[in-house]
RNA sequence: GCCGCAGUAGCUCAGUGGUAGAGCGCGUCAUUGGUAAUGACGAGGUCGAGAGUCCGAUUCUCUCCUGUGGCACCA
């Protein structure tokens, strides 16, 4: 037979030869080091025997294709490893993930921290046994007999989710094995030592909290040792800009438990918040919002009747009647409001809207509160108090395009000015259970993914998991070390306009219901500013920086000029402080610089003398001595919100 | 909410069945210096909360709270 390599040429061998025997005709050194075979772009295992004609590729460590594989693989040796050690565990499922793997086990006693340098040596030694990873294709019966005799009652569960028109395989690596589809490598030598196990984990069996709770073992694993100290240096760098740490090193916030989910802003880190908001207002008002304030604490019945009562009533903040005033017992029930728009939908209501108000841009700063639960919360990216850059457009069916493309355009201009440019688009479209017309969705799903490619957004289709009241856009932005946080969102809406009873007149004189979208841009601001510390690792840009310059005196004899240079600078309206404290230049330097102040302005006698300021960048070490104004008008030209830049 | 881990000075952490220690930070004093840590001295702790075992608990046991890594959830 004929096989097609990746050159392009073409190499004859016998029928029934595989990717092993293809490679030792090509060459024995690469039968050496292949490990998979990719068959017509599949990839396979090494001994899948090859057809006429097939275009084959032989893999090897040098290619990245096999990551996926090599960690598969290394599951199932955690797998074996964890069943030579303990007897009493029944194995489950063991994927691959994005920089290793896991294996979910179910045992009744939990595995410990303690228990993991004992199952990795036991890895280390079935790598060094180098047995071959066996393939065998077994009947439905065969298996469940196995699992029988061996008490796996979690992998019985699981063979009648197999599709019966397919396969069902099983992989034996020395006495053990477990069922799966493969690929492996040719024997768990060929895994190497490049692995280290990382964390234990509870995971419910099938990722319903309903069933019963597994243990999982998480491990990471790269081609080499080498690739895996770099991903093992990687975690330390992210670990150094996490924002909760340079939250505090940076005096930005705090959190405590009396108040578990709610931020403590200290006066930096509500700097930062509040240069955010009012460039989000200006951009706002640029885009046509009005803004508005609307009430946090609203009667039971309001929310039953909008409807949240019955859905989120678990994750929502309720006063029980009675609770306004415990000594009288005095009060209806309330509850602290989740989200904003039942409340712009009461605005809106407010006296007659005609078609000519349409569209109509409501926004607001809202603060909401939602009970999360107590394993979700994480410093400021999962909180309890938040405020939203929430908006509710109300416009005409017909309107739903041009408002997207506008939005869209809004959404692409703030998130490039806060420093993001890799940004992505899901598009939701309808849900199998669902509210509104087929004729109503066809037109609102038309207009938002035509918009959306208007506005030229790379674009991926998410079928089916738009909201039950309407479809969505979600944005999500890729943030400096590649993690994805999705922050903006375009909802369309048919059904809270009608629970709600917002109407306008149309040019027909007859009443009409306006669609409302929903949309944010930046999420909330507590997690958007958590993004930004940790995308910025802390350094900040100069127009979000709380301070964004500081005076610094060599010595006492220059206090008078810093004096000086503070006001001028505070007078250019830079957010400046000074530091005239009698310490070295060197100690303010270095201290100055871990708290990320991209403008060190150092004065002595020279620069008293000469009007002069010595400027020192945040991750530079050079210094430029510039005459004050000039030092004041260059810092002030990058101090500009990009908002009131070239205006 | 579920599973693992953790909670000791402002921060990072050590430590012990006989009520505690370091470094940094903070305060005072000396030093007046030129770009990432000047020196000396000093103050600072209900060892997360509650209960139990014990002559005695920060240490052992239990419960709770909070944090943390996942899972589930995320309008």
């Amino acid at each position: 037979m004929d096989i097609k390599l990746p050159d392009g040429s073409s190499r004859a061998l016998n029928d029934g030869a595989n990717g092993y025997d293809l490679a030792r005709d090509i060459s024995p050194s690469l039968a050496k080091v292949a490990l998979l075979a990719e068959i017509d772009g599949t990839v396979c295992d090494l001994n899948t025997p090859l057809h006429d004609g097939a275009q084959v590729a032989i893999l090897t460590r040098k290619d990245e294709a096999i990551l996926p594989h090599l960690r598969h693989s290394c599951a199932h040796i955690l797998a074996e490893a964890v069943q030579r050690l303990f007897g009493d565990v029944q194995i489950t499922f063991g994927p691959a993930t994005e920089t290793g793997f896991y294996y979910d086990f179910y045992r009744e006693t939990p595995f410990v921290q303690d228990d993991l340098a004992q199952i990795e040596a036991e890895m280390h030694r079935i790598v060094a046994e180098n047995s071959n990873f066996r393939r065998s294709v077994w009947t439905r019966a065969q298996m469940l007999d196995w699992c029988q005799e061996h008490g796996e009652t979690f992998k019985a569960e699981h063979v009648g989710n197999i599709p019966a028109d397919e396969d069902l395989s099983v992989y034996h690596q020395g006495e053990w094995m477990d069922m799966c589809r493969g690929p492996h490598l040719p024997n768990t030598g060929a895994v190497g030592k490049g692995f280290k196990l990382m964390k234990l984990a509870g995971a419910y069996w099938r990722g319903d909290a309903n069933n019963p709770q597994l243990q999982r073992i998480y491990g990471t694993c790269w081609r080499d040792t080498k690739e895996l100290s770099a991903h093992l240096h990687m975690l330390e760098e992210a670990e150094k800009r996490d924002h909760r740490r340079l939250g505090r090193e940076m005096n930005l916030f705090h959190l405590q438990e009396e108040a578990a989910g709610s931020v403590f802003w200290h006066p930096r880190g509500w700097t930062l918040y509040r240069v955010m908001q009012d460039y989000m207002r200006a951009r706002q008002i640029e885009g046509g919002y009005q803004e508005v304030k609307t009430p946090q604490l609203l009667d039971r019945v309001f929310w039953e009747k909008s409807g949240h009562w019955d859905k989120y009533r678990e994750d929502m903040f309720v006063l029980p009647e009675g609770a306004s005033n415990e000594d009288t017992g005095e009060g209806k029930a309330h509850a602290l409001k989740p989200m904003n728009c039942p409340c712009h939908v009461m605005i809106f209501r407010q006296g007659i809207k005609s078609y000519r108000d349409l569209p109509l841009r409501m926004a607001e700063f809202g603060s909401c509160h939602r009970n999360e639960a107590s394993g979700a919360l994480h410093g400021l990216m999962r909180v309890r108090a938040f405020t939203q850059d929430d908006a509710h457009i109300f416009c005409t069916p017909e309107q739903i395009a041009e408002e997207t493309v506008r939005f869209c355009t809004l959404l692409q201009q703030i998130y490039q000015d806060f420093g993001f440019s890799d940004i992505q688009v899901l598009f939701s479209d309808r849900p199998k259970v669902r509210a509104g017309s087929d004729a109503v969705w066809d037109q609102a799903e038309a207009a938002l993914s035509a918009a959306g490619k208007a506005a030229g957004l790379d674009f991926t289709h998410n079928p089916g998991d738009g909201a039950f009241y309407g479809p969505k856009l979600d944005f999500v932005l890729r943030d400096a070390l590649g993690r994805e946080w999705q922050c903006g969102t375009l909802q369309c809406d048919f059904v809270l306009p009608e629970r709600l009873g917002a109407n306008y007149i149309g040019a027909d004189g007859a009443e009409h219901r306006p669609v409302m979208l929903h949309r944010a841009i930046i999420g909330s601001f507590e997690r958007f500013c958590g993004v930004l510390i940790e995308h910025y690792a802390g350094k900040l840009p100069m127009w979000l920086a709380p301070v964004q310059a500081m005076v610094c005196t060599i010595s006492e004899g220059a206090d008078a000029y810093a004096a000086s240079v503070l006001e001028r600078f505070h007078k250019a309206g830079l957010r400046t402080e000074s530091d005239i404290r009698n310490q070295k230049i060197g100690y303010k330097i270095r201290e100055h610089s871990l708290q990320k102040i991209p403008a060190l302005v150092v004065v002595g006698a020279k620069e008293a003398e000469t009007g002069s300021v010595a400027i020192r960048r945040l991750g530079s070490t050079e210094q430029h001595i510039l005459p004050l104004e000039e030092a004041i008008s260059t810092l002030c030209l990058e101090a500009t919100p990009p908002h009131l830049r070239n205006i």
